[in-house]
DNA sequence: GTCTATATAATGATAGAC
DNA sequence: GTCTATCATTATATAGAC
């Protein structure tokens, strides 16, 4: 009796069961939000237990940051040794457990989770760099968007499961939002002349913030 | 003495204090995180005192949600009445206080929140349907994925502003935000023939998923 | 409207039995 | 390795004084 292994794998230690467990509601609900005896029920053991293999529930937090940075740097050596990496899917192909939870993580003020976003940039620099020679004048900034908005969408599963009319864990979901995605990073949302009067736009705004008109000449 | 009116309008009620006060504390370290406690010392009155104004905790959500909800429509029809609506910036244009509580009431589960990703979809859809006659299959899929993006890159401010080096919260760092936006909004990131490459990466995956082969026909 | 004091519940931490 | 019992802390909720 009792929901034990509901991520379908009964053959781990109870520790690593409590791992995965922790990730997966620190992940959903937040860390804070998320008590100690809430991740013992979920794999069916006692509160003690937790302290008991992790001392603490800053601990346990520490050994999910490092499990899931160290699974997802093996992920990408497979993905680039295997020469698979391909696409611009090195960001949140597969893993999607893991990958939620670093972002969680990340909007909770890990060190290592925020040291991984710069990381990211970087490597989708690189990318870009090989796949995209020119035409983009800060590829700096463009990466950065790029990493921000795929890693926060990641958060949004449940908004676009409603959205989408099916779920973004199981395999058909997931299916959708993919070609969707693909059309949405092929198909520019502004075309030449739209991004030149949002330039503009901004250009503008710039030149005159909302409220008050700056009299003196130097900027600072 | 004591810090009041950090958001520079001192010329509010407390109740209105305390309401941006919870929005701005819910934004940024969640609901759950935050306490009735913290609010209250961020505005410089007692606990005591929120309890006098919203009765509970959850009653002032609420009245976050409920308020938020109203500005962003109020807002967004200023703005449609204005003519200025204009580009995609219908989004997350302005207000960003306002959006980023929003999304993280959207993580929380927020049933009004909710609906607002819904409306903000079709709103996106609307405005695709009129500036992008065609050339996008899945134009509901597009715009959900477009949403998911803008609203989850709000949540990355702070791994934005290091990677930027300029606090998104300030002109500098929005200017050299909305800028990238733009590019990235304009430059698509894979051609059309890395776009087809990856679909039939999909067909193929969707044909066979990872680890087992299905022998019964019927599914379910 | 605003504060202080207190009741009640939940949480993380801890000790010890099996 | 696993559990139960308990402590100290903190949170929300509540009542009443000013």
């Amino acid at each position: 009796m009792g929901a034990v292994g509901e991520l379908g794998f009964d053959d781990l230690t109870a520790k690593a069961r409590l791992r995965d467990a922790a990730m997966r509601l620190f992940a959903e609900h937040g860390v804070e939000a998320t008590s100690i005896r809430d991740i013992a029920k979920a794999v069916g053991v006692s509160g003690g237990l937790v302290r008991h293999h992790f001392g603490s529930k800053e601990a346990l937090r520490d050994a999910c940051d490092t499990y899931a940075l160290t699974q997802l740097v093996r992920f990408k050596e497979q993905a680039a040794g295997g020469g698979q990496a391909a696409g611009p899917q090195f960001l949140s192909a597969g893993q999607p457990v893991l990958l939620r939870y670093f972002v969680r993580s990340m909007l909770d003020g890990s060190p290592s989770a925020r040291e991984m976003f710069s990381q990211m940039v970087a490597q989708a620099e690189d990318w870009l760099e090989a796949n995209h020679p020119d035409g983009i004048a800060d590829r700096h900034a463009y990466c950065a968007v790029l990493v921000a908005m795929e890693l926060g969408a990641l958060m949004m599963r449940e908004q676009l499961s409603t959205v989408l009319g099916a779920d973004m864990l199981e395999p058909e979901g997931l299916v959708r939002l993919a070609r969707a995605k693909v059309e949405f990073y092929s198909t520019p949302l502004l075309n030449p002349k739209a991004a030149a009067t949002a330039l503009a736009a901004i250009d503008q705004l710039q030149q005159s913030p909302p409220k008050r008109r700056p009299t003196r000449k130097a900027k600072r």
